[in-house]
DNA sequence: ATGGTGGCTGTGCCA
């Protein structure tokens, strides 16, 4: 038994967030972490400082937009850049790795889901058809019965507990119904809503917009665990660390964090 | 908050 502890947060940059990143890392020692929205390819990825916290990484790179990275204390193997059902797609939205827990292991992925504004745009359908995607692909990962953490930016507010106020949301694609209906069926094949599960009241609001909407707390919760029953059974705490949207040069976004008993 | 911010890139696009 011990305490395993994994963060999912959208950066908006790895570049220009590195140095709150490193502090927080060096502060909260996470065992794994998942990021989103890295905007930089492999080239320039930082892997040297994250490596000298003692991270494994694993990232698949994009330029300017999107990108996603793992970075993981324990050993990492069985990594795959691209959704299985989706290989031909050239944005970096997905990334996933078993993490080996001595004679135990947890797949993780990092997801960045398409936001979709405007709706009715090709934007919009390209978030439908990716999420798609991604529930046939979480239909063959529910059929392992394995631990599986799957975390990252959805870019889907599920209720409207998950918002500050309605007309925030009521003509944007985070909370579209077509998506949320996808994200509905994800949690139908067994895959656990983490946080809300553990946290009835708490709007654990995760993406404030630039500008006021932090002051005011105008927030909305749209970075997401879902994890299988295997995962939920062992989990203690799921929480978002919001002192870290609160520094200079913040990401819009703040991390979303769990506990295991693993 | 269909941009008043912010990050890239390249003189606009994306969130």
């Amino acid at each position: 038994m011990k305490e395993f502890k994994i963060a999912s947060w959208n950066v908006n940059s790895i570049r220009a967030r590195l140095p709150i990143i490193l502090d927080w890392l060096k502060i909260n020692n996470f065992d794994v972490v998942l990021f989103q929205e890295i905007k930089t390819e492999e080239q320039n990825f930082p892997f040297q400082d994250l490596e000298s916290l003692g991270y494994n990484v694993v990232l698949s790179g994009q330029k300017s937009y999107n990108g996603v990275a793992i970075i993981s204390k324990y050993i990492i193997s069985d990594v795959k850049t691209k959704l299985p059902t989706r290989e031909k797609d050239d944005q970096a939205r997905y990334i996933e790795a078993w993490i080996n827990l001595d004679d135990r292991g947890i797949r993780v992925a990092s997801i960045y889901a398409p936001n979709g504004n405007p709706i009715e745009s090709e934007k919009y359908d390209y978030k439908l058809s990716w999420m798609k995607s991604f529930y046939d692909y979480a239909k063959l990962l529910s059929e392992y019965e394995e631990n599986i953490i799957l975390g990252g930016d959805y870019n889907i507010c599920p209720n409207l507990i998950d918002v500050a106020n309605e007309e925030m949301i009521s003509k944007d694609a985070i909370y579209n119904q077509e998506a949320r209906k996808i994200f509905k069926k994800i949690k139908n094949l067994n895959f656990f809503d983490a946080f809300r599960t553990l946290n009835t009241r708490d709007p654990g609001f995760t993406y404030w917009d630039y500008g006021s909407a932090f002051r005011n707390d105008l927030g909305v919760r749209i970075d997401h665990f879902l994890a299988t029953p295997q995962i939920v059974d062992k989990c203690n705490k799921v929480w978002v660390d919001k002192d870290v949207r609160n520094k200079p040069k913040p990401s819009d976004h703040a991390p979303i964090c769990m506990s295991i008993k693993i």
